[in-house]
RNA sequence: GGGAGCUUAGCUCAGCUGGUUCAGAGCAUCUGCCUUACAAGCAGAGGGUCGGGGGUUCGAACCCCUCAGCUCCCACCA
């Protein structure tokens, strides 16, 4: 006898262990239509979070509809290197175990980090089979293979070929207690209390002043410009005049710019360029002198011509006093700023400008704009447009460069003077340097200390997975792979990623292959708690996914996930999804315990009123598969399911198999026993993609299969016809048999007297005439007579126009 | 500050082209049922000024204007 309840720990990991074993995920070029998608990559030290389960739950569904539909269906997975999150961790791992990274050589911490890769790096994609995704896992890829970063070297000497990569000037972190520069996510940003210092500064030429205020007063001697807004009616007369630098008395001009607030300050900007990285942009754009005053420890230097070699701080302390004492400090108010501070040292962040790597993005962008724009690649839903092409239409060059040693390191090598070559290796940086007539040998050159950007390696993913050879070398067309499975189809990531990465893969795409690198993308929401908060390690709020598989399944998680999940929408998660995602397998797993049970009498002929059931379920399966269809189509994965769970819950399993139930112990005659089989099979291919497991299981159970006969490469049901007229007849005969079994539960009444209280009717025509049985049987009403001849003693009852009679007299069958 | 979006039942949201699914679904709540597949179930019920106001239209949850509130992304304030 079969347990009431379906339990999935004894079914999931048996099939996908032989699904693997039998090579079904596996993929390789051939005479099929290609379906691909490469996944996301997670970061390499990552675990499985809500957020993963979402994204790879719809990949998988997407893949796996595809391979039934007789796709070479190719799910690339891989992990990222995460330069940045990646190396914090190591840091923080060695951290614990009283290690410095300052102490360490480049090669030492390498050491550790790829230890730590080895040991952690499988974890999250092991998790993913927990889940249950069919990915190839015999093209597992990592953004820092060999072949993958060596691509990443060639696209950047690529580039800097072709003159789309340079060297520029950047305000960076800079920690001067660590003498090192900081990426943005190891600045700790603090609200801090300071002082807001106004300052007067005397106009040339006449006996007028300016105030403007400041937070670094020690930086005036760097001020290249004062700067007002234009349209500030205070400050007209200004125009084109110049203001004295006090204390130093160097004069400086005054400019117009409506980026200055008019009601912020004093409405007078002083222009630091060197030291502050809005000032550094407006004084790109104005082209202002840029004065650097101090040292890399943060002492001031020579430029700054007062108070040089002390600190900072020590400095703002004395300057304020001799601007109080020469009577240019105006007042000083309290203030609350933000103010950044070095995750490692503590020190106060200093923007310091230094020379780092560019793409100029101009040259490459505009086939990545116009192609999302006309739709060649679709983005969903498609309100992202709208987001993508502000973005894209004001691009800034993207700094490539990083501060950190875990990643692809920059290809360019300095000679003791300053002059750098950009070659792949130090013997070609040495043969350049030759060339450029330096006679820099092997022993004088030191290669850029900097790495990638990690974007800069996954912004080639969907082309480097299949083949990383291909770049910088515009002859070579790319092996079998690369040419069957590129472009690929769908590509499912978070919104949040949109430009980082899902651009740039799309301006890498048509660089480097002259087309799209995906047709779809189809953007996620992001999984909140209850509170609408993000779900996150740090607030704990988060159930752990693998508990969730372990408790519930990985058929219950999945569809717990997509219930409420429309594609761009956060997804609010709740434990009542996952519990419904359950609930729904194992109705499924009681509609086979019926059908199971069933004794087949082969000399029985189909009943007339089996033969109206199964000619509308047939109708209602291919309204049903023709709705799926169409929400696939438009990747409404959601309403897809929707679609599955109401046409198997309600239509299959309420209805249909209610309808040709046969008595308690009598058998089933066996025509209509195989057509239900038949139909059995072809919900649980549609409900597939959604729950793998318990599909694939039931379809071993409802018949003797092949070895490779397996659900997840069965065929994917094609819509037929479905009769309108069955289906308007089907859906009056529910509302019939609704109606009586509600009047009469609800007052306690004879189906009799029920009756005489149903509702009246609307004026529709509808016919009932083929479903008579049916509802006599589902209502137990065996005396209710159809329209046509009244019967003596009979009363009518109308719904919709149409009648129907109960005998007056006579005995009613109240009791089943 | 720049951009995008949201507001419909207690909660989470559908509602796709303005008109036969038009006021819906799931969950939650309440009522009655351990009924021979399923209590992880079945049969029912209540619950709404479609954020406020104005407009366009024969007709508005849907289009326009306006006000209010919320969310996200980017840039971050001398």
């Amino acid at each position: 006898m079969l347990s009431t309840k379906y339990n999935p720990a004894e079914v999931e990991d048996k099939w996908y262990q032989y699904w693997m074993e039998k090579g079904f995920f596996h993929s390789e070029p051939s005479d099929k239509e290609p379906y691909t998608i490469v996944i996301p990559p997670p970061n390499v030290t990552g675990v499985l979070h809500m957020g993963h389960m979402l994204n790879n739950t719809i990949q998988d569904i997407l893949v796996r509809k595809a391979r039934m539909e007789g796709k070479e269906a190719c799910w690339v997975p891989g992990t990222d290197h995460a330069s940045i999150a990646t190396e914090a961790k190591v840091v923080a791992m060695l951290r614990e175990r009283g290690i410095k990274k300052s102490d360490l050589s480049r090669e030492e911490f390498l050491k550790y980090a790829w230890e730590w890769k080895e040991k952690y790096g499988g974890i999250i994609l092991e998790q993913l089979k927990k889940l249950g995704a069919s990915c190839d896992w015999d093209r597992t890829r990592f953004t820092m293979d060999p072949p993958m970063s060596e691509a990443v070297i060639d696209v950047f000497i690529d580039l800097y070929n072709k003159g789309n990569i340079y060297r520029g000037l950047r305000m960076v972190n800079w920690d001067p207690a660590g003498k090192t520069a900081l990426s943005d996510d190891e600045v700790i940003h603090k609200e801090v209390q300071s002082k807001f210092y106004h300052i007067r500064y005397q106009i040339e030429g006449t006996n007028d002043f300016l105030t403007i205020a400041t937070v670094r007063p020690e930086t005036i001697m760097a001020d290249s410009a004062i700067c007002v807004n234009p349209a500030d009616e205070r400050y007209k007369h200004l125009k084109g005049k110049r203001a004295i630098i006090p204390l130093i008395n160097r004069a400086i001009p005054i400019i117009e710019d409506d980026y200055v607030a008019i009601d912020f300050g004093t409405g007078c900007l002083k222009v630091t360029p060197a030291h502050d990285m809005n000032d550094y942009e407006l004084g790109k754009k104005h082209k202002l002198e840029v004065i650097d005053i101090l040292n890399e420890d943060g002492t001031l230097n020579a430029l700054a011509q007062l108070y040089v070699g002390e600190d900072r701080f020590i400095a703002r302390k004395k300057i304020t006093k001799a601007l109080e004492e020469k009577g240019h400090l105006v007042k000083v108010e309290d203030y609350t700023s933000s103010v950044g501070f070095s995750e490692r040292t503590d020190a106060v962040i200093e923007p310091r400008l230094s020379l780092q790597w560019f793409v100029k993005m101009e040259n490459i962008t505009k086939p990545a704009l116009v192609n999302v724009m006309n739709d060649t690649i679709k983005l969903l839903p498609p309100k992202f447009k709208n987001t993508y092409n502000h973005w894209m239409s004001n691009v800034r060059d993207w700094c490539i460069s990083r501060q950190l040693w875990w990643g692809q390191r920059i290809p360019a090598w300095y000679d003791r003077a300053g002059n750098y070559v950009v070659a792949k290796t130090k013997e070609e940086a040495v043969e350049k340097f030759k060339v450029q007539g330096s006679t820099s040998g092997a022993a004088d050159i030191r290669q850029d200390e900097d790495v990638l950007d990690t974007w800069f390696s996954s912004w080639l993913w969907p082309i480097s997975v299949f083949d990383p050879s291909i770049f910088g070398d515009a002859k070579n067309k790319g092996n079998k792979d690369l040419n069957y499975y590129y472009p690929t189809n769908d590509l499912v990531t978070a919104p949040e990623i949109l430009f980082f990465w899902v651009a740039r893969m799309i301006i890498a795409g048509y660089e480097y292959r002259g087309q799209m690198p995906f047709k779809n993308v189809y953007l996620t929401g992001i999984v909140r708690d209850k509170l609408g908060r993000k779900m996150s390690k740090q607030l704990g709020n988060s159930p752990d996914p693998l508990d969730l598989i372990a408790n519930n399944g990985a058929d219950a998680v999945r569809t717990g996930m997509l219930f409420s999940s429309a594609a761009g929408n956060d997804l609010p998660y709740d434990d009542k999804l996952v519990e419904q995602g359950r609930n729904f397998a194992n109705k499924v797993w009681n509609a086979f315990r019926l059908v199971k049970g069933w004794n087949i009498d082969n000399s029985l002929s189909i009943p007339q009123e089996n033969k109206v059931a199964i000619e509308w379920f047939e109708s209602r399966l291919n309204q049903s598969l023709a709705e799926i269809e169409d929400h696939f189509s438009k990747f409404r994965i959601s309403d897809a399911l929707h679609s599955v769970y109401k046409l198997i819950w309600d239509d299959f399993c309420a209805w249909y198999l209610e309808m040709i139930k046969p008595e308690f112990g009598k058998p089933i005659d066996e025509a209509t026993y195989n057509k239900t089989i038949n139909f059995f099979e072809t919900i649980l291919k549609v409900l597939h993609p959604f729950m793998p497991f318990i599909t694939e299981e039931l379809w071993h159970e409802l018949n003797e299969r092949s070895e490779r006969d397996c659900i997840l490469v069965a065929p994917w049901p094609k819509a037929g016809a479905s009769t309108a007229a069955i289906l308007e007849e089907a859906s009056f005969s529910f509302e019939v048999i609704t109606e009586v079994r509600n009047t009469r539960n609800a007052k306690g009444l004879s189906p009799k007297e029920a009756l005489k209280l149903l509702v009246k009717g609307d004026g529709a025509k509808s016919s009932v005439k083929s479903f008579w049985p049916i509802i006599k049987k589902l209502s137990n009403l065996s005396e209710v007579s159809f329209v046509g001849e009244q019967p003596a003693n009979a009363t009518a009852f109308i719904i919709r126009s149409t009648e129907f009679y109960i005998p007056l007299e006579g005995k009613v069958d109240t009791e089943k």
